[in-house]
RNA sequence: GCGGGCGUAGCUCAGUCGGUAGAGCGCUAGGUUGUGGUCCUGGAUGUCGCCGGUUCGAGUCCGGUCGCUCGCCCCA
């Protein structure tokens, strides 16, 4: 055992880890851009209030899973433990308003200082889309759509399910917090002391607690869609009737909320069972006050993150690697001719294994090892005739191209 | 921060009552000087996580420690 060793939480990703990894990140990327979203990188750590003004001073994640660090300069930094605050931080710095909305996709990696365990990661990678500018409930149910879409492209939709809900806008939200209060408050003494905490701070977040003792009180907490104003109250109609009409099924959760007092609106996750103690695999909604609170324009936004160490957990059908064509020179004479034709077949876009060195058997056995699917032999008889011998490395079937026609050969996939 | 499980070869693991460290897979060389897979023969690779204790003797027993892993809290 190597005292050479990764930090905890973190990760190698290699083989075939890291091509589920790439084949989530491609997959949304690819769906992102043809819904219109611009894909964006943000710097991976940001000054440490760009995440403690987003996320709140309550929060998990600011009073405990920061990696926070002084650099030589003295600065406060701070690694991204997600990244919905660093593109609000760059839209507002390039001055993005000017042609709203703004449609974003991104993908990178993430990091919380938290215990690791299955699918929960020091660093970790995230998928996400932003939609900044955009009022109106049907960008809602098109980052719903979007991320409906993902999963559905990755075979894992029928692994989860939606859960819905709407927070309403700020006066229904301040309406119901001041019910939850006045509820919550009257059993006070029967609260956990995580609720009683957050009773104050933070009183929506009671509605999830875990505790048995909370759980019996949230049964007859009054619910959230009775406090929404007639406004709210259309605009989750608009979202439920998008997604309505593209058959995307949900499932109503009136304990799903977000915490922090910019958010509004509609707040959704994709859950499964099929990953231990970590359910969500996609989540988000809509955060009209983000922007304004972290000291720029007054511009709604909606979107969502999806962590791609779960999904690429969740998934199980990968597309096929590629099989590579590996050519095997004879004799001393062949290894420059096969040096030529490498590049000359990956200059035309074909996949070519050359190895450095080794007898025609050690060659072949590392074509075997790479999964090629034709071995190329090239020898004395064969730049005489000018041919190439191919060995179909599956049948074991033979025979000679002419080297005019090989490209055309490999194209056909023969 | 708290709890459970586990640390022996690159990987998966066995190792009896405390008595000189093993298997399979993988790797490598050869059988095969023009051809992989299957087969045969040989070879290399270990701080038994680490430190200490008990003992004539510790992979094995005891204590500590580090690490991994699963769970709690919370989240992707």
């Amino acid at each position: 055992m190597s005292e050479l060793r990764p930090v905890r939480g973190t990760h190698d990703l290699l083989g075939e880890d890291m091509r589920r990894h790439s084949h989530v990140h491609e997959t949304a990327r690819r769906l992102a851009s043809r819904y219109g979203y611009r894909e964006i990188e943000t710097p991976i750590f940001e000054f440490t209030e760009v995440f403690q003004r987003t996320l709140g001073d309550t929060s998990d994640v600011v009073t405990k899973e920061m990696y926070t660090f002084t650099d030589r300069g003295g600065e406060q930094l701070t690694l991204r433990p997600e990244n919905t605050a660093g593109v609000a931080r760059a839209f507002v710095t390039n001055g993005l308003q000017q042609s709203l909305p703004v449609k974003l996709f991104y993908h990178g990696p993430m990091f919380r200082y938290e215990r690791p365990q299955k699918g929960r990661m020091r660093q970790f990678h995230q998928i996400g889309i932003e939609v900044l500018g955009a009022p109106e409930a049907l960008a809602d149910a098109e980052v719903i759509a979007l991320g409906a879409h993902v999963l559905d492209e990755l075979g894992v939709l029928d692994k989860t399910v939606l859960q819905l809900n709407s927070l309403g806008d700020p006066e229904s939200r301040a309406a119901y917090r001041d019910r939850l209060v006045a509820y919550f408050s009257s059993h006070e003494a029967k609260l956990s002391e995580d609720s009683r905490n957050r009773l104050h701070k933070n009183p929506l977040r009671i509605l999830d607690s875990k505790d048995p003792g909370d759980r019996e009180l949230v049964a007859d907490a009054p619910l959230m869609g009775e406090s929404l104003n007639q406004a709210s109250r259309d605009f989750f109609k608009t979202v439920t009737d998008g997604l309505d009409a593209l058959g995307i099924a949900y499932v109503l959760d009136p304990r799903l909320v977000r915490g922090l007092d910019y958010y509004t609106h509609t707040a959704f996750e994709f859950v499964t069972t099929h990953l231990g103690a970590q359910g969500t695999v996609l989540g988000g909604g809509r955060y009209d006050g983000l922007i304004r609170s972290m000291g720029g324009p007054d511009v709604p936004g909606v979107g969502w993150a999806a962590g791609v160490e779960r999904l690429a957990a969740l998934i199980e059908a990968l597309p096929p690697a590629i099989r590579p064509v590996a050519i095997v020179p004879i004799g001393a004479a062949a290894e420059r001719a096969a040096w030529q034709l490498a590049q000359e077949l990956r200059r035309a876009g074909q996949h070519v294994e050359l190895a450095f060195r080794g007898k025609p058997a050690q060659r072949m056995k590392r074509a075997d090892r790479l999964d090629a699917r034709l071995a190329l032999f090239l020898g004395d008889d064969e730049l005489a005739a000018g041919v190439v011998k191919l060995r179909d490395l599956s049948t074991g079937a033979e025979h000679a191209v002419a080297r005019e026609v090989l490209l055309d050969e490999l194209n056909r996939g023969a």
